[in-house]
RNA sequence: GGGCCAGUAGAUCAGUUGGAAGAUCGCUUCGCUUGCACCGAAGAGGCCUCGGGUUCAAGUCCCGACUGGUCCA
């Protein structure tokens, strides 16, 4: 549900955004003529808005204020929030597992979507702050390509999250009043500003079907921060007011410290160390004023609206009087500087989080990042050690982000893999476009587009290898959407409707877990509470665990004194737990039951849940600490667990893994299942326990693996690891580039693993009658036998082929006066064609028909001097016809068959007319 | 999540309408030469990724799997 802006605004009014501070400060409100908006200012004659462009550009450049680092401003930030009220809460992951419509943290707000706002459970706090680093590779608004040549574009910047949450049962927040009056405060006493330095300029903000009002902060000609309340959503196509009224207001953290610094642009305000690094190393020094001037105009790119900035830029950089490609030559490589040095705290970032570059997902957006990074390198020619400056930002980030440090070793050994990649993929591309144009093909823009879409090399790269050779290739300028066009034709994009059962529970319910009481217990009473939809019970306890967490549901009967009803799938509905009946059910709210669970099966999926657990942690131990789960399915018959890892996992390593697996198996480990407040099992565990993403709810279910894994989850787990049996790790399989699938099997299942291949190794003996300890050594060679006698029957055949040709015994027909040879023998189709030529040879000028069966079919062939000239081909076919076949060739041969066997006898009768016949026909 | 491309000798790749598996480099041996991609001759090296199907006949066409690459949301 959207609804256009404008239309949106007529809804706001003036009394909408009078705030206290307004009237207690003495702001007036007015509209601004460039941009049409109201703002309050306490300047009595100030006309503008003081909006960027309105105000004609950053003044606040050159005019160093309160100087604060990164670092500085989010202790400037938590220190004022926590004074005033606020509890500091510890930054999420820029990798969202907690939400399955994004792969990275987007927005502070973000990780209070959905549950919080929905409701469903409490903030951890209220009011809060949370400094959150946010990934933004993609949208709109920041296209990779523009990062660094803005002045004020990152991939990564870190939403400082001033949140306070307003519903029937949170009480402790607050709204706009207070909001404004801490932002002015905020100001003033933090940044330094004076009361009429700022102003307020009013606006609708929209996202994700909800609305609400919103204040930006203005001051020299920048907006410091905007002020978002989320207080309107839509019902049925009506505006309404939420039942949880959010403030969400995203400080941007770099943009503050920028501020506060002055510094041309944001990039030497937050990573001067990266930047400083690369510039040494390069011996390049850009002349200041001449950033100055540039940002200031820079600022104005209307990068919202534009989405190439080419010919924004061409103007830019008439305005600094001079060419473009002077511009670029000036500022070109400071502008890839400022690039490199944000693409690689992205990177950073996102790794130490567990995401890892690949070709599907947001991995594929650090790909890029990477491939940008080096590609800018050459661009400019740069000189820097990658090394080096990933370190430079890993330190830089650690001081705020101290879990950075942690995976220095991962983060290295991931963009090394990434770079010798990006190296071999340019290779190809090189060798392939070198291949083209030595066929002479022309680069059509068909061609151009195969390459980028199927090779990854970008038209730019192929101009260039092309011209090493002294070929121009023409790249069309609007290639990218010329590109987008042509895809846009091939593809009909079906969407999959996915069939959920929906309905709404009428009534609220609430199902006691009895599941997490006793796992082995499998029979239970309880009380019916209510039946919907003819088929769902519902009653107020049960030991029956709905499919959640990648855990199958239970299966069993639940009985009551008249009727026997079989459980097919249990969900959870809320906090109520539906059993879906086989049979219609007659129960009534108020009645008791027994109910009782297929026990063997239940002990089954627990053996496959807590021997994921245990192998999670033993891949972590054998790859590395980059290892991440990302989706996992556990049944009665096996269990799956996808892992990030960016190659494929070698037999020796899943070995590895398998070993140390079963070694927490026989070691016994107690697995303990408690239930902790979310806050606290953070605390104590980080977020580490959202392995299998993050659980709904206040209370989290955690289960712990004595000194092994501890994670958050809603599954029915085993009460020591010795349980399980026996754990075999039966396949993996890199399911998208990054991610690898494991097959685990656990208990009987394993058993039967084990016995199966067991059966397949003493068949194969037996065939070979040897011990299966020599199997592979004896496979080998009768494998190289194979080779070596495939060779040997090769040349021997040629040899027969030779004798029986030589030899005077051969019946020679004259047919219409061609020397013909006709007759049967043995062979396949190869050898029969090496026969067969080999007896052309013995004739001056002639033709030989072999005939033969094998293998149920029977193989004609036939060969023919090249100076003769008749239809072989036409012959051929004829005589395969009697048998029910075709066939045909080229040149002096011809093969051709059927598979009538009995049919042979008739060739040899027809012979001679089907030649004759071919011999007139010419 | 949705596409697209590729898999043939140790490496890089050809392989026409389905009809006898090739080139270049590398390797081995011999000759010439003893110096930085030298030249000449001969030779070895292939489960054409795997499994089905169509066909008299499949590296080639169809379906499926596996492996790798790549683009876009």
């Amino acid at each position: 549900m959207s609804i256009p802006k404008n239309q949106l605004k007529e809804r706001f009014k003036k009394e909408d955004y009078e705030v206290s501070l307004f009237k207690e400060e003495g702001f007036t409100r007015k509209k601004c003529p460039t941009c049409n908006h109201y703002f309050w200012t306490l300047v009595p004659d100030q006309e503008i808005c003081g909006d960027t462009r309105c105000a004609g550009g950053y003044k606040f450049l050159d005019k160093p204020g309160k100087n604060l680092n990164f670092d500085q401003t989010i202790k400037s930030l938590t220190d004022f929030f926590v004074k005033h009220g606020h509890t500091a809460i510890k930054d999420y992951p820029v990798v969202s597992r907690w939400r399955g419509d994004m792969d990275f943290t987007i927005a502070s707000i973000a990780d209070f979507q959905p549950w919080v706002l929905e409701g469903i459970i409490d903030p951890p706090a209220n009011p809060l702050v949370v400094p959150q680093m946010v990934i933004r590779t993609g949208g709109e608004f920041s296209d990779i390509d523009n990062i660094g040549k803005t002045s004020r574009h990152l991939t990564s910047f870190v939403m400082f999250g001033q949140h306070s949450f307003n519903s029937a049962t949170l009480t402790d927040g607050y709204w706009m009043d207070r909001c404004l009056e801490l932002n002015f405060k905020y100001l003033k006493e933090e940044l330094g500003l004076k009361s009429d330095e700022i102003s307020y300029v009013e606006g609708i903000w929209s996202g994700g079907g909800n609305f609400g009002p919103n204040l930006e902060a203005m001051a020299y000609g920048i907006e410091v921060v905007n002020n978002v309340f989320i207080a309107y959503g839509f019902e049925n196509g009506n505006v309404k007011k939420l039942d949880m009224q959010v403030i969400d207001v995203g400080w941007g953290l770099e943009r503050t410290s920028w501020f506060s610094q002055g510094t041309p642009t944001i990039y030497e305000a937050i990573f001067p160390k990266a930047i400083e690094y690369l510039q040494k190393e390069n011996g390049y020094k850009p002349n200041h004023d001449l950033l100055i001037e540039y940002s200031k105009l820079s600022g104005l790119l209307a990068v919202e609206e534009v989405k190439d900035l080419g010919q924004e830029r061409i103007e830019l950089a008439r305005k600094l009087g001079m060419t473009f490609d002077e511009m670029i030559e000036k500022i070109g490589p400071q502008e890839a500087i400022y690039a490199i040095a944000d693409h690689t705290r992205t990177l950073s970032m996102t790794i130490a989080d567990g995401a890892i570059p690949s070709n599907v997902g947001g991995g594929y957006n650090l790909r890029a990042l990477l491939r940008r990074i080096i590609a800018l390198k050459e661009l400019f020619n740069l000189q820097f050690s990658i090394n080096d400056i990933f370190d430079l930002q890993i330190d830089h980030l650690s001081v705020s982000y101290p879990r950075v440090k942690e995976h220095r070793d991962d983060i290295h050994k991931i963009i090394d893999i990434e770079v010798k990649r990006y190296e071999e993929t340019k290779n190809s591309g090189r060798r392939l476009v070198n291949q083209l144009i030595s066929k002479k093909n022309e680069f059509n823009l068909k061609t151009l587009i195969d390459l980028y879409q199927n090779n990854g090399i970008n038209p730019l790269m192929i101009k260039e290898i092309a011209k090493e050779k002294d070929i121009e290739v023409a790249v069309p300028e609007d290639f990218y959407i010329k590109m987008e066009k042509h895809l846009a034709k091939q593809s009909l994009k079906e969407k999959k409707i996915k069939a959920e059962m929906k309905f709404e529970l009428k009534e609220e319910y609430k199902t006691y877990e009895q599941y997490y009481d006793d796992v082995y217990q499998t029979e239970f009473e309880a009380e019916v509470i209510g039946v919907v939809n003819d088929y769902f019970l519902i009653l107020d306890k049960t030991i029956f665990y709905p499919t959640g967490g990648g855990q199958i549901h239970d299966i069993g009967i639940i009985t009551s004194d008249e009727n026997k009803y079989r459980v097919e799938d249990v969900l959870k509905k809320g906090s109520a737990i539906l059993h879906k009946l086989k049979e219609k059910c007659f129960l009534k709210p108020g009645d008791k039951v027994k109910g009782k669970i297929d026990g063997k099966r239940r002990l089954a999926i627990m053996r496959h849940h807590t021997a994921v657990h245990v192998v999670n942690n033993a891949a972590r131990e054998v790859l590395g600490q980059h290892v991440w789960q990302a989706g996992t399915d556990k049944t009665k018959e096996k269990a799956r667990l996808d892992i990030t890892h960016y190659t494929s996992i070698s037999f020796e390593e899943l070995q590895k893994i398998e070993m140390l697996a079963n070694q927490i198996v026989l070691e016994n480990r107690s697995v303990t299942k408690s239930n902790l407040d979310r806050d606290e099992a953070e605390k104590n565990y980080g977020f580490q326990i959202y392995q299998g993403g993050v659980v709904p709810g206040k209370i989290l279910h955690i289960v712990s693996v004595t000194d092994w894994d501890i994670e958050a989850c809603g599954g029915t787990h085993l009460d020591n690891t010795g349980d399980i049996g026996i754990i075999i790790i039966a396949s993996s399989e890199r399911i998208q580039d990054g991610v690898v699938r494991l097959e685990i099997l656990a208990g009987i299942p394993a058993l039967k693993y084990i016995q199966e291949q067991d059966s397949l190794l003493n068949e194969s003996s037996k065939i070979l009658s040897v011990e299966p300890k020599i199997l592979p050594k004896t496979a080998l060679r009768f494998f190289k036998e194979w080779k070596e006698q495939k060779k040997t029957i090769e040349s021997l055949n040629k040899q027969i082929a030779e004798l029986q040709f030589s030899s005077s015994k051969i019946d020679i027909i004259k047919i219409q006066g061609v020397d013909s040879i006709i007759r049967e023998t043995t062979g396949n189709q190869k050898e029969l064609l090496v026969q067969a030529t080999e007896a052309v040879k013995t004739l001056e000028q002639g033709l030989c028909v072999l005939i033969s069966v094998f293998g149920n079919k029977v193989i004609i062939v036939g060969a023919k001097s090249s100076s003769l000239n008749i239809d072989l081909s036409g012959i051929i076919k004829d005589m395969s016809a009697v048998v029910g076949g075709s066939g045909g060739g080229k040149g002096d041969i011809a093969i051709g068959g059927g598979s009538l066997i009995d049919k042979i006898p008739e060739i040899f009768k027809d012979a001679n007319k089907i030649i004759e016949q071919r011999i007139e026909r010419n």
